[in-house]
RNA sequence: UGACCCAUGGUGUAAUUGGCAACACGUUAGAUUUUGGUUCUAAAGAGUCCAGGUUCGAAACCUGGUGGGUCAACCA
């Protein structure tokens, strides 16, 4: 083998992330009988965004390749905050994504028992007490990162007590935050989360699958390790913020295990994007403050808001690859996920004529009343998608950025005396114009056309600097079309100290366009259905859209090297 | 006055685990184009946070700094 195709065959090997080498050498080493089960463990308390989205391509992912499997499991162990309602979007979302888990949808609620057990095995082993004392107490003995903590004086209650009063707990005979059920690890420990965590508190709040069966709910430290144990993941995987919780995780582990099979935890970096936010919490504020309508709006980093956007699963599946897992907290520019989304759409969408801002033009010498239906071809890209026919006539609309009084330099559209191309008709020629006197606005622009250049006809190859796209006005359709900008103007909104992110918010991220005008074969055009506005971008029809009105969002714009230039 | 984690072009990641710092996005040119799209070609842009050390050889290993992040919910 020569140099070359060493080289060669590097190139054809991706490197893989440091996640998965660690999967690679456990398979290797026979860990856990060499075999690879992973989960996603959504809590059920919102709606899935594009984090998730890297989480769930790891997860299932990594299982996929490797022959394992992987399990959807609810992380629901508070049900103050959670619901059924986001177990269904979530698992929506999911499937929209591409992936699935058969029958194994699980939920930490089915461990409630187990959990609850095992929590009477480790009173019964002296590892675990009930403590009495306040949040506030509790709290300050905990100490501070740089000062160990003080013990609780429940900490060496008798095991038959803490036994009784656990009992009593879960049976409802005391007060929310009267008592807690706490493990005993080491109160001097540098890491926080070893300092006797809580691991039982008392919640009366019905849980949303288990109803008012329990009185004491696991905390997440005391639910998650023991969840993966139960079901037999081998690596647990999640976000950067869970690190410190590991020898948390480890050490309930070593407390349950019966044999050599241990869960790994392992850790990656958290998907930001720059322009928006991740946190669940502030994206609620958004949509109950109103600042966005919902958490669909198409301006929303959700999948529901990018699936109505228009955003494509392998669009975001590729975008996710391409930013890769480690361990860098790390700020991803939105202009990766663009490109990812026109890569995918470009070979995908068929093509099609709107105009959003029209402009009549009024070719002088047509003949009135003729209708020629012209050949397009839908996508350039793939000739599968074939070709259909758009009217033609004397009278059409192109776009106001389109024509120019007073042209700049290398405009190559209309403008007084210039000639364009109306793409897959004809070649046509300004001959003059309409301007509203007082207001100053062009209202019509009167051409003649050549009729030896109908494209595809003997006259055709001549050749014009510039081609517009067009929608004759006597066959238009209307459409309202919404543009969606960056919901923030700073980079990163949420993470900035001094100020709110709501300072940040784009008054101008929604703008919406109604009289738009669009070829006749859009009437029938049905939600989620994507096309490339020819010249302009590509647009997903709204869940709004009827056949009465049509409703489109712009996705993204194409590459605008004219609107730079212009600039 | 802590523990743990992190640091490579503008951004995100690579570097066969000690051997010529590479790729993608973005940017800038040029070619192609009946989409100022696509495609193609090229260029600019980091010498790997800093200082030492080990080594023939360090982005990688060691020591010490600096900077950033996480941890003190009865959230997950």
């Amino acid at each position: 083998m020569n140099e070359d195709n060493l080289k060669e065959k590097e190139e054809l090997k991706p490197s893989i992330s440091f996640i998965e080498q660690f999967i690679a050498e456990d398979i290797k080493d026979g860990k856990n009988g060499g075999t690879i089960v992973t989960r996603f463990p959504p809590e059920p308390n919102g709606y899935l965004h594009i984090g998730h989205a890297k989480a769930i391509c790891l997860d299932f992912g990594m299982a996929k390749k490797y022959g394992g499997k992987c399990n959807l499991r609810f992380d629901d162990t508070n049900p103050v905050k959670e619901d059924v309602e986001y177990v269904d979007s979530i698992k929506e979302d999911i499937h929209w994504l591409g992936f699935d888990w058969d029958n194994r949808e699980y939920y930490a609620s089915d461990y409630f028992g187990k959990l609850y057990n095992f929590a009477v095995e480790l009173i019964k082993r002296g590892l675990a007490y009930i403590d009495d004392q306040s949040a506030e107490i509790i709290s300050n003995q905990k100490g501070t990162p740089n000062q160990p903590g003080t013990v609780s004086p429940y900490r060496d209650r008798q095991v038959k007590e803490s036994l009784d009063l656990f009992e009593r707990m879960n049976k409802g005979e005391f007060e929310e935050g009267s008592r807690t059920l706490r493990a005993k690890v080491d109160m001097t420990s540098p890491n926080m989360d070893m300092r006797d965590p809580i691991i039982y508190r008392i919640i009366k709040s019905p849980h949303h699958r288990t109803g008012n069966k329990w009185n004491v709910y696991p905390m997440y430290d005391f639910a998650h390790g023991q969840s993966d144990y139960f079901e037999g993941i081998t690596h647990s995987l999640c976000t950067l913020e869970f690190e410190v919780h590991r020898p948390l995780y480890d050490w309930f582990v070593e407390q349950l295990k019966t044999s050599d099979y241990r869960p790994r935890q392992i850790e990656f970096n958290r998907l930001n994007l720059t322009y928006t936010m991740m946190s669940k919490r502030k994206l609620l504020e958004l949509v109950q403050e109103g600042n966005v309508k919902g958490w669909d709006d198409p301006r929303m980093p959700t999948l529901c808001g990018l699936r109505r956007r228009g955003y494509t699963p392998e669009s975001i599946k590729r975008f996710v690859d391409l930013i890769g897992y480690t361990k860098v907290e790390a700020i991803n520019d939105v202009s990766l996920l663009e490109h990812a989304v026109r890569e995918d759409l470009n070979m995908k969408s068929p093509r099609v004529f709107g105009v959003l801002n029209p402009l009549k033009v009024i070719i002088q010498n047509y003949p009135e009343g003729q209708v020629e239906n012209v050949e397009l071809i839908n996508n350039p890209e793939d000739e599968n998608m074939g070709k259909r026919h758009v009217p033609f006539s004397k009278e059409v609309y192109i776009e106001q950025d389109d024509f120019m009084e007073t042209p700049p330099n290398k405009f190559f559209r209309l403008a007084p005396g210039m000639e364009v191309r109306l793409k897959g008709a004809y070649i046509i020629k300004c001959e003059g114009f309409k301007k509203n006197p007082s207001t100053g606005i062009i209202e019509e622009v009167y051409c003649t056309y050549d009729k030896e250049t109908r494209s595809g006809g003997s006259g055709s190859e001549r050749k014009v600097k510039g081609t517009l796209h067009w929608v004759s006005a006597a066959h238009a359709a209307d459409a309202e079309v919404r543009l969606y900008d960056r919901l923030f103007n700073h980079e990163d909104p949420s993470g900035q100290k001094d100020d709110d992110y709501r300072k940040f918010l784009n008054p101008d991220s929604l703008k919406i366009l109604t009289g738009c005008k669009v070829e006749p074969s859009l009437l029938t055009a049905k939600p989620l259905e994507k096309f490339q506005f020819q010249r302009l971008g590509y647009f997903c029809v709204d869940s709004d859209s009827t056949e009465s009105k049509l409703v489109f969002n712009r996705t993204v714009s194409l590459k605008d090297t004219w609107a730079k230039v212009n600039k």
